[in-house]
DNA sequence: GACATCCTACTACAGTCGTCGGAGGATTAC
DNA sequence: GTAATCCTCCGACGACTGTAGTAGGATGTC
């Protein structure tokens, strides 16, 4: 069940993005935070989207007051690091290394990233 | 119709990859280049996958002779970007910067590929 | 020419996703 | 206390995905 942390569909993302960027909340603040194109969705559209991701274990909810209240189960960093981890054996064959070049050489970094990557390697690589 | 370009399942990606991999090919040849965990499904599946990856335009298909032959019409590298900066769009509020150090930080590099990553960087640094 | 074989076309089916409506219970506002 | 609100629960529906079976045409084999 743990697994497949990375089957999750882009409007339920949004949602859970909702609850890392607003913190816990009711399906009516979760809402208020999804992003500006998925705003105009029905309520019940993502009480739904919350209840699934409760069922999937990315979600807790407290039932105690009238209106439920939702916190996300697991942390940002843990389902990017999961979805990185998909994405380079689905597209770059397991090579980090690749991935990394591929993402600074056409994703345009500006200087700053550029100079924190650096510092980055410097720390890894003594 | 170009713009839906990350919208491939993980099966209709496997089946493009086996394209890029073995180059264009019949379904059975394709089949034969899909990688070992999608190697037991269905003759028909695979031309399933084939038939719908035509259809959003991610092959092509010459059918002069009976078996047809396909072959990818986006490079992997294409793909690659596009899925790169959905991820980054979704999950790192397009901070490439934040992403790039996350995937150098939690998916452990080498030696050699830290090397070419600081490589790149001393050539876009200048 | 009859049979085995290979290939395509078409259909199907269950599971997931995005989306919502309606029923009906709880709370609030008069 | 009655109406307006707000909330949850449940069911639904169409699109998309993964998977595959079947019909039937083309080809190759004796």
């Amino acid at each position: 069940m743990a697994e497949n942390e990375y089957e999750l569909g882009a409007a339920e993302l949004d949602v859970l993005r909702a609850l890392w960027d607003g913190g816990p909340g009711t399906v009516r603040e979760v809402m208020s935070h999804l992003p500006a194109r998925r705003r105009k969705v029905a309520y019940t559209t993502v009480q739904t989207l919350l209840n699934r991701l409760e069922q999937k274990g990315y979600v807790k909810c407290d039932k105690t007051d009238l209106a439920h209240v939702f916190r996300a189960k697991l942390t940002r960093e843990r389902v990017q690091r999961a979805r990185l981890k998909t994405m380079v054996g689905q597209l770059y064959d397991g090579a980090v290394g690749a991935m990394a070049l591929h993402l600074v050489k056409t994703q345009k970094l500006n200087r700053e990233e550029l100079a924190e990557l650096q510092k980055l390697i410097d720390e890894l690589d003594e």
